[in-house]
DNA sequence: ATGCTAGACTGATCTAAAGCAGTCTTGGCT
DNA sequence: AGCCAAGACTGCTTTAGATCAGTCTAGCAT
């Protein structure tokens, strides 16, 4: 049996509000249309609208603008649990793409379904909206990490952000995680050439601080990594549910 | 007389939501608290709890985030009708620092009040929803130019970006439009140093594209600063009001 | 078994932007 | 009138990271 209090998506949640049982059922309802999407097909394009938004339950996606010189930049990473495209779905048409990384599973919600299930549980609403905010702060993190860190420090922050953020749905541990992503991928996250992120990794390897080798990320030495990094977990952090 | 109609914030708004004569008296309501601010001290700290939110109606504000190490990366800019913590006031303590760029005037605003004002006008939530979304476009597209434009561009980008914002509340014009910023914010907003933001003014102004000088931001040749950028104001844009 | 491809990896060269160490200009202060 | 401070501006040197032009390795498909 598959307990959805068990989803990575509830499980997130729980980091924000007590779940009782009959929230758990009304997120149980939202779980009616499973979709299965390969790697490397986009889900959604940048300026299409009309959009669904979707609860990522396995695998990994990036979200990235294009522009018109052929150049990329990842905003984000989805990972279990997080939501695609709340906001295209809420507000606006999507202003940037969706690929999934590895093959991945989804729920697909309908913006009615969702909009019901907030009105008759204001706490689940809160939890998501807590949800975003934390993925905005993310976002804003990732400004500070391109605009004012040099590419060893941005590599150091990114990777021990993505271990903080999967610990929170339960997966890996204090010493390392798996991890799909191509060093093109990390390229484009970080505003970096693949070259560099190579040699970066190598860098950050020999010096014994981190290690990521055929999808495996290490933490050789986590506290100095922090240390090197700057890295504060505080945006992402919460001490505990505040709702009880 | 000061209509509320003519104020920044409302007219921001009807690029969303047309207002209806009860709705302008529900955000007259919030205008009870003025204050004022002096340029330079700071509105809210990192890490702060218990915010109020602001409106800011006249003056320039921007939010920062420093590192351990002293330099600070500047988010973004608020202008005349943007939000001030409207995050942290629903969500979180505040995760950045307000600065106030010009001495500014603004309006306090409870969260109680907000939340009733929400209650009773849903089309005014959705408003002011909409709004956030944008300002978190805005927060991604400086990703964008953090991580893949080089200085010339980003600060075309950037300085056409904000001539759009003043235009969406009725400041500044196609030709230019005052800025109080000094290239020490510059550098700080585009993750370069002051030196050479002063050297991409230069070559930009010597280009003919765009001349800023003594407070004053002129496009020499807009189209084609558009074109050497890759401005595209489509996540700015809404061809008009959504709501009728 | 032999290619073929994706991704990891490398050394050499080039360049955008930083850093350093100033000067020049303007406006406010006493 | 003279001083001071902020901010704008400049030339010179250094460096982080890009770019070029590859090689190497581990799957796969035929």
């Amino acid at each position: 049996m598959n307990l959805i209090e068990n989803s990575p998506f509830a499980r997130k949640l729980s980091n924000f509000v007590v779940l009782t049982a009959s929230e758990l059922s009304a997120l149980q309802n939202l779980h009616k249309r499973r979709r299965i999407f390969l790697a490397g097909r986009d889900l959604v394009q940048q300026g299409q609208s009309d959009q669904a938004a979707y609860i990522l339950s396995e695998g990994w996606v990036c979200s990235y603008k294009v522009q018109s010189d052929g150049t990329r930049q990842i905003v984000d990473f989805q990972i279990p649990g997080d939501f695609l495209g709340l906001r295209s779905v809420l507000l606006r048409a999507s202003d940037h793409s969706f690929e999934p990384i590895t093959d991945i599973q989804a729920v697909e919600v309908q913006t009615g379904d969702l909009l019901e299930t907030f009105a008759n549980s204001p706490r689940l609403a809160t939890a998501v909206l807590w949800a975003a905010s934390r993925d905005e702060a993310m976002v804003v993190e990732h400004l500070v990490n391109l605009g004012r860190r040099d590419a060893d420090r941005r590599m150091a922050h990114f990777l021990l952000e993505l271990g903080a953020r999967l610990a929170l749905v339960g997966i890996g541990s204090q010493t390392g995680y798996d991890c799909p992503l191509t060093q093109y991928h990390l390229a484009d996250a970080l505003g970096l050439s693949a070259v560099h992120v190579n040699r970066v990794l190598r860098q950050l390897r020999e010096n014994g601080l981190i290690t990521f080798r055929s999808g495996k990320v290490t933490f050789d030495d986590r506290n100095r990594l922090v240390e090197f990094s700057g890295f504060d977990p505080e945006y992402l952090d919460q001490a505990g549910p505040l709702l009880k």
